[in-house]
RNA sequence: GCCGGAGUGGCGGAAUGGCAGACGCGACGGACUCAAAAUCCGUUACCUUUCGAGGUGUGAGGGUUCAAGUCCCUCCUCCGGUACCA
């Protein structure tokens, strides 16, 4: 008999299906679309681990069941090639990015054919090549014209470890999302693209979407819109005159418990605020707070909020009353109006700032009438409002809407929702992206520059450094240009955009990947798109997801596509730890390649081995000896299949033959919707389950020799996707098609209905809840037989000792459940 | 703190409110072998046992139900995200 050899049967299976080519997208009219899309991946030098084939082979899986179920799939991979880490190589090594990129893409190919992830690379993109990034930046262009683009010069994050200026998204938490370094402020001018015009409808649009709940929560979290009203205060100052103090809150409702007002210290009219007497100490907390990092406030602050007394007062204008007013830097800058009313009574924080200075505490909200007290911690719950004056009584809920409703009527503020969201920094000093398409005029300012690309030039050094300058700008031929409109000498921005910018379009490029005359073909979009399934890590929750569908909008209200989402349904495939515990890292030199995996178990084996090793969504630990496992199952496979090839007819078992069909269509019904639902694991062990039956009754094949043909097919059939070699190899050993033919373009086996009724089954009977017998009953007997059957069992009159039950349940087809 | 998710054998994990632990790994025993590997067969939650079986068991404690890993309440732990957002 033929021993199972991977290697073979991938050398040759492999170039024969790249003959047939059985990746590339249908395009059969009479057939449904489904595009499956891989998060785009930068590729490294590191290569891919098997970590990532948890992402590549069950999107493959399901491609190729797609296929089998009759549509017409696209999917397609390429290259997020712009960016950071290219360049720090190309840095590091004196090698082109472009060299760098070329070398690693042709890496990840060889890679991703390695356990024969099927992609169309007929639809290869790479985003840092010029027939790409001309409509990258075709759409900054858009952008610009919708007035969606603009430059500012406002403070920025900056990563000073990585000399990079940063997104609100790629700075969360105050850490560089890719050194992890600490992020500091700085002023640099920047373009930025308005993204919080979208905040309503990237937070409200969330909720129709097929997405996981957390990826969702996060987003929302991200935007954060809250609910509430500006109050104007106003200030007498010493110097000039009465000005006016916007505060934001959400809990107007406590307005009579306002006992001061905090400023942040980069407030703009602190200084004029401020009295002479105190505008030293004031000056010299505003250095001191602008020298610390977000970080180092908050770290600080939880040792005691810090803050000083501007020896001004501000108005309330609900009450009239005078109330003093601080800088302190728990207030933000980037927030709001950078100052608050505060009322200890009712918030954590003025609380504690208001015990270590000393400042008064006012309750004016009761939960359920009862007033808390207030000197020990503060009260946040909503409840009935006291010492409010005319709005003493009422609801911390309909207050805010009657508070709001009154301030507007008299001129003094008016609800106002705020968001989280920043809008997003774009720009970057750096050499590897796509240009900004913008030429610098004296007179007519900053003019788009249509004449696309804007072709990123050689330059001699494209080292980053602090100054703020990109290294296009030293490309004195390339910077000095005439501008567009006037044909006066101007100067190009010497900017590129963040690899963001990149990856938000990219989806769509891939209906249409070699359009010459548009960014896309509208009615290969239409045809593609919104993409079925998305698949990647859920590290982009808030950076590229929010960004992709933030464009999509905008080219939505543009008239370029006819949907507003662009991912329909997203899965997040779980992160692999290595077998140290840890994360798979090239610096903890703990990476498991498929390379080795494959010279050594067959890409049969790793491939199942990834989608049965556990829930997709979950974070699995890597182990080899589970990988011997699935080799295994497949040795099994092979031997029983061979070993049962040819079957001596000896008559007929009806009984086994029934149980055989019987467990066939269990098992393609299992198989079935575990692959449609991303439940591989049980899939496979369903398949295993079955594979065990088969090889305990292999001495019985000859006795049902069809219905044994056909198990062996359907098997095939059904392994299909997951075990793409091993499954074609016998399905041609055992003759179910001919040479010219292929396994994977057979359609989905379905399963008999018929075979899954059972002509007796087994019930359990309980005694309260305890299992005290097991019995046979017909298929489809009725309660009253079933317990009939039940209670006249010797062990159960046992039990029973003569007593009568009280009640008898029955559950048909599964229990008995006596209560005596 | 807030938001999201999860707690089940030695391990990864299965279980439309209806037989907890499928399937796999590991371990143990056996067959084959001069021996080993490979392969095949068996055992494998815990306690008690007269070997028939009996009892306990899904993070903890309550509850609903004939019946709870699954539903409800209170709490604990872990993971991910976010955090002075007024």
């Amino acid at each position: 008999m033929n021993k199972y050899n991977f290697k073979e049967l991938e050398q040759k299976w492999s170039p024969m299906w790249e003959k047939w080519d059985l990746y590339k997208t249908g395009d059969d009219p009479g057939k449904s679309n489904f595009y499956c899309l891989d998060y785009f991946p930068y590729p490294s030098g590191a290569g891919l681990s098997v970590g990532h084939c948890r992402n590549y082979i069950p999107t493959d899986v399901i491609c190729r069941k797609k296929r089998m179920d009759g549509h017409n799939v696209l999917h397609p991979m390429g290259w997020d090639a712009f960016g950071q880490p290219a360049e720090e190589y190309a840095i590091k090594t004196g090698m082109h990015p472009a060299e760098v990129t070329r070398i690693n893409t042709q890496n990840y190919k060889r890679q991703m054919k390695l356990f024969e992830a099927g992609y169309d690379w007929d639809r290869e993109i790479n985003s840092s090549h010029p027939d790409y990034y001309r409509w990258t930046q075709y759409f900054f262009l858009l952008l610009f014209d919708r007035k969606l683009a603009y430059q500012s010069d406002n403070f920025q994050m900056y990563c000073p470890n990585c000399k990079i200026v940063l997104s609100n998204e790629e700075s969360a938490g105050g850490i560089c999302w890719r050194c992890s370094g600490e992020v500091i402020k700085k002023k640099l001018p920047q373009w930025y693209f308005k993204i919080t015009d979208y905040a309503d409808r990237l937070l409200d649009e969330l909720d129709g979407l097929d997405w996981p709940e957390n990826i969702k929560a996060m987003q929302r979290n991200w935007i954060g819109r809250s609910y509430g009203a500006e109050v104007v205060f106003t200030v007498d100052t010493e110097n000039d005159g009465t000005i006016k103090l916007p505060v934001y809150t959400t809990r107007i409702d406590t307005i009579y418990g306002a006992t001061f007002c905090v400023l942040a210290p980069e407030h703009p009219d602190l200084p004029g605020i401020t009295t002479d007497k105190y505008k030293k100490d004031v000056e010299q907390y505003i250095k001191a707070s602008g020298a610390k990092t977000d970080l180092e406030r908050l770290v600080a602050s939880e040792k005691g909020k810090t803050g000083i007394f501007t020896g001004a007062y501000a108005v309330n204008p609900f009450n009239g009353e005078k109330i003093p007013v601080w800088t302190a830097d728990y207030v933000l800058a980037g927030y709001g109006t950078a100052a608050i009313m505060a009322v200890p009574a009712h918030d954590e924080r003025d609380h504690a700032f208001a015990k270590k200075y000393d400042l008064p505490i006012i309750e004016v909200i009761a939960p359920g009438g009862a007033p808390q007290g207030v000197v020990e911690e503060a009260t946040v719950a909503d409840g009935e409002l006291i010492s409010s004056g005319q709005f003493t009584g009422l609801s911390s809920e309909e207050s805010r809407e009657v508070m709001a409703a009154h301030a507007k009527s008299n001129g003094f503020g008016k609800a106002e929702t705020r968001y989280r969201i920043r809008d997003w920094l774009v720009s970057r000093q750096r050499y590897w992206g796509a240009p900004i398409p913008i030429i610098h005029c004296k007179k007519c300012g900053a003019v788009p520059d249509r004449d696309l690309p804007v072709v990123l030039p050689d330059v001699e050094s494209y080292e980053p450094d602090d100054s703020g300058r990109s290294p296009l700008a030293a490309c004195e031929d390339w910077v000095n240009t005439i501008c567009p409109e006037c044909g006066a000498p101007a100067r190009r921005e010497t900017s590129t955009m963040a690899g963001f910018a990149c990856s938000s379009w990219y989806f769509l490029r891939f209906a249409s990947p070699n359009c010459t005359d548009a960014p896309f073909d509208p009615e290969e979009v239409k045809k593609w798109l919104p993409v079925d399934l998305y698949v990647g890590g859920a590290e982009h929750a808030v950076m590229h997801l929010i960004y992709a569908r933030f464009w999509t909008k905008v080219m939505f209200d543009a008239g370029m596509v006819d949907f507003t989402e662009p991912f329909t349904s997203l899965k997040n495939q779980g992160m692999l730890i290595s077998y140290d515990h840890q994360k798979m890292s090239k610096s903890k030199g703990n990476v498991v390649t498929p390379d080795e995996m494959v010279v050594k178990y067959g890409a049969d084996a790793l491939r199942l081995y990834i989608v049965f090793m556990g829930p997709f969504e979950a974070e699995i630990e890597w182990s080899e000896d589970g990988l011997a496992g699935t080799y295994r199952f497949v040795k099994r496979i092979w031997n029983l299949f061979l070993d049962t090839a040819e079957l001596e007819d000896t008559g007929t078992d009806e009984v086994f033959d029934k149980e055989l069909r019987y467990e066939l269509a269990r098992t393609v019904k299992k198989v079935t919707e575990d692959v449609d639902t991303f439940q591989f694991n049980t899939g496979v062990a369903a398949m295993m389950e079955f594979l065990n039956f088969l090889s305990a009754n292999r001495g019985k094949a000859g006795s049902v020799a069809e219905s044994w043909r056909k198990v062996q097919k359907d098997f095939l059939e059904l392994l299909a996707p997951i075990a793409p070699f091993v499954t074609e190899e016998l399905w041609h050993i055992l003759g179910f098609g001919s040479m010219e033919e292929s396994v994977h373009t057979r359609k989905w086996p379905v399963w008999i209905e018929d075979d899954l009724v059972k002509d007796t089954v087994e019930i359990v009977v309980q005694i309260k809840g305890k299992i005290r017998d097991r019995i046979f009953v017909p298929a489809g007997a009725s309660s009253e037989e079933i317990q009939k059957i039940a209670l006249n069992r010797e062990k159960i009159q046992d039990y029973l000792q003569g007593s009568v039950p009280r009640r008898v349940i029955v559950v048909p087809g599964r229990l008995v459940n006596i209560i005596a």
